[in-house]
DNA sequence: CTCTTATGTTCGGTTTATATAACATAATGT
DNA sequence: ACATTATGTTATATAAACCGAACATAAGAG
């Protein structure tokens, strides 16, 4: 399961939806789809989302372990 | 521009194009047309495939400029 | 030479990401 | 009270990712 925190991140730096959608060419409903976990950007718009938030997709992003077994 | 270093990684490691499809649940074709640059695949994918080439993402995918005024 | 394997490529399909528009609500400012 | 702004959410549409199958080529093994 993926899990992000593009919703902290731009919190932190105090852009709106729409800012970052224009910073990354997207609408600010693709902002909220992607913060809401309901798809999986593509490499491209993450790379944008990284840099518009001043970190790197590796922390941006990651995938967690959905079922019980896990630890 | 989306560059990737998916090939020189696989190449590294040994594996076929079907070999590491297998292991991010994805067709060789798939593999093939990212590693031809023909599209941008998901961030979830990207991580498998992170994953699988023991780098991260950031090492692996990157955006370059397509204009002439870069350096 | 034949068999197998890896890769390149294309085509027709399904699924998912993304756009655009609409409507709702809550918060803020005048 | 009214206007504006940010966000949530839904619906419909298009573009792009991805699948499965097919066919081709090249290289290595027997």
């Amino acid at each position: 399961m993926l899990k992000n925190r593009v919703k902290e991140l731009r919190a932190r730096y105090g852009f709106t939806q729409s800012d970052l959608g224009k910073q990354v060419d997207v609408t600010r409903q693709t902002i909220a789809f992607i913060e809401k976990g309901e798809f999986s950007p593509s490499i491209t718009l993450s790379l944008k989302l990284a840099k518009a938030l001043q970190t790197n997709v590796n922390d941006l992003f990651w995938l967690e372990e959905d079922d019980d077994h896990e630890k």
